[in-house]
DNA sequence: TCCCGTTGAGCGAACGTTCGCTCACGGGGG
DNA sequence: CCCCCGTGAGCGAACGTTCGCTCAACGGGA
């Protein structure tokens, strides 16, 4: 194992040939070579086991084929998929993705960025909100590689996609609302985040319309099961009459379904629980969990056709490339009636 | 954007010296240069924004300090968590990961793996279960590239890393001999990956031991909770007296929760439920769910070890790097009764 | 005064490609 | 019979580094 790898002067030269016309054939451009000589060649590579250096053709055609993809941690499944989706279209395309996954130094994603750029990725794709306020990877985005990006760029000049975080909000509210909740709180993600932030503006607009008595609070939570069951449980002693969460993840509405059930509270009966992402144990959970569907594997589909478009020398948008979401209905906001019924208890 | 990256020549230019003389003082070497040299050069650097071309540092160093990470779909939390710990590992160590998602389809794997090694990566790491037996792709990593593997390799070769799948198995079976039970079923990944067979045999192992009809039935499932809800609902149709089921997996385990509950058996008093991963969801499920814990982040960090091992010429280990498992006991398991309790119902 | 060792910097070659240009060789049309 | 053009292949340069060797200058010890 790792054997000496042979280059194209050695098939060459066993093929009788110079090595530029070896790389002719073998590059499987379709230039004028004569079919023996290209069968010798051909069956040369074969014998030898040939492989093409792609490092050596990426310095001469000033192209890696390999895009940079720097993620938030993939411990959150929503994003392993768009990582999913956008590492396959970007093979479609006959690229190679690099992952960096950040954790949250200050420093680290500078840091990242400049290694994916001294490797002369064609691209950067960010998806990590705790760029969101980095001036430092902003100006690299800017300045050195076409970049695109899921959440806010500081400064602009790199384009957005994604989906809007104030319509994931909205149909969650005006869905709770449209059932008759009329003590709404939220378990947010880090408020320190714009998703977040956009998510609880788009929230408090629908609740404007009726009546801001409907605010239940917010409690912050950290994407994780267990800050999300804490949180719901403080939520719950500060304002027992709450009668709807709605959460900022699946993940986290696990967390907030257990802490419902220890405080006694039947969802949806008592509380109607919706949340966003809609993974794939979602519709299992007890109750099965209304959700606002976010397209992630289209997402990292969408991002790449949009790098490719930049690097291929479009001007950015001006508006991000939204992909719609959805509201899924399932049995945690399936209130029967508008009216409370009372609450009945089981052993 | 997109601007052109200025080379070392134009660094040196600019200072005045060599471009030799520049990369030199560049590449961080401790060479012999003299004080005010270094520091014009590297006043250079700055003022022109150079980012060293690590292709063209590749191209002479044979080495791209990159690796190759072949997965099966990030789909699967646990590898998503592994991918993790994989690659901060790598980071750690200067190196960055290409990360390959499989699909499904058979000659994908070998197209993969070849792209990764005309890209000319420092080793990989393959963790794609579906790999198991391709012969072709466990060729090119004996003969062309470091690697080491999570999974099987047809003819070997390959260093493994990863868990005991047997031990998994006996850890949640002796468990549940332990709690009374005495119809044990299962609910399987698919039967022809070798990790689920190991499993299996462990299993089966370990009921020999309490007399076979212990055995209640094994029905395969393809990981997801859909899939593994109707495969609970297939073993309690044909054996209604199941009174434990065993899960290859944490996602899986939400399915046949639901499952379970939807046909009137609670958990545990009726049915005790184990399963294998240990996500982060697992303890605030309903009942929470007792779990055979599988280290994936480490186990990624330990592969990179291996890799980075392998890759400084050391020889294959004869035996796989076996990561420990450890059985979380949690209330989808709290029979506090060898005894079954009458089924109470509730409304 | 001579010689040698040390310090600082330059130089050439190599890494494995791609790409455009040149060139030899025939054959066919005028 | 000559010229021109098409075909097939070679050649040189370039991509941006690293690395080891050479070389000039200088200073101090014998």
């Amino acid at each position: 194992m790792a054997r000496r790898y042979v280059s194209l002067k050695e098939v060459a030269s066993r093929a009788g040939v110079s090595f530029q016309t070896a790389s002719k054939v073998l590059n499987g451009g379709s230039v004028r070579v004569a079919p023996d000589t290209a069968a010798r060649i051909a069956a040369a590579a074969r014998e030898l086991g040939y492989s093409p250096n792609s490092v050596a053709r990426s310095l001469v055609r000033r192209s890696t084929m390999t895009i940079g993809l720097v993620a938030g941690s993939l411990h959150d499944p929503a994003l392993a998929e768009f990582v999913l989706g956008a590492e396959l279209a970007a093979r479609q395309h006959g690229l190679s993705v690099l992952v960096s996954n950040l954790t949250d130094s200050a420093q680290e994603g500078a840091d990242v960025v400049e290694a994916l750029i001294e490797r002369r990725v064609d691209g950067i794709i960010a998806a990590a909100p705790q760029l969101e306020e980095d001036v430092q990877v902003a100006d690299l985005l800017r300045r050195f590689v076409p970049a695109v990006s899921l959440h806010h760029v500081e400064g602009g000049g790199v384009p957005l996609v994604g989906s809007s975080h104030r319509e994931v909000a909205v149909l969650a509210l005006r869905h709770l609302l449209e059932l008759g909740c009329r003590r709404i709180a939220t378990v947010a993600g880090p408020t320190g985040r714009r998703v977040v932030r956009s998510r609880l503006r788009g929230a408090a607009e629908v609740i404007a319309t009726s009546g801001s008595e409907v605010d239940a609070g917010i409690a912050e939570a950290d994407w994780t099961p267990g800050g999300a069951a804490r949180a719901a449980t403080e939520l719950i002693a500060r304002e027992p009459g709450i009668d709807a969460v709605f959460v900022h993840s699946d993940l986290m509405a696990v967390g907030v379904l257990d802490a419902l059930h220890r405080l006694g509270r039947r969802v949806p009966d008592d509380v109607a629980v919706v949340s966003c992402d809609d993974l794939a144990f979602a519709a299992y959970l007890r109750p099965s969990l209304s959700t606002i569907r976010l397209p992630f594997l289209d997402t990292g589909a969408a991002a790449v056709e949009l790098l490719l478009r930049r690097v291929g020398g479009e001007p950015v948008p001006a508006d991000p490339v939204l992909l719609p979401v959805e509201l899924v209905r399932r049995d945690s906001s399936a209130r029967l009636l508008a009216i409370r019924p009372s609450r009945k208890e089981c052993p």
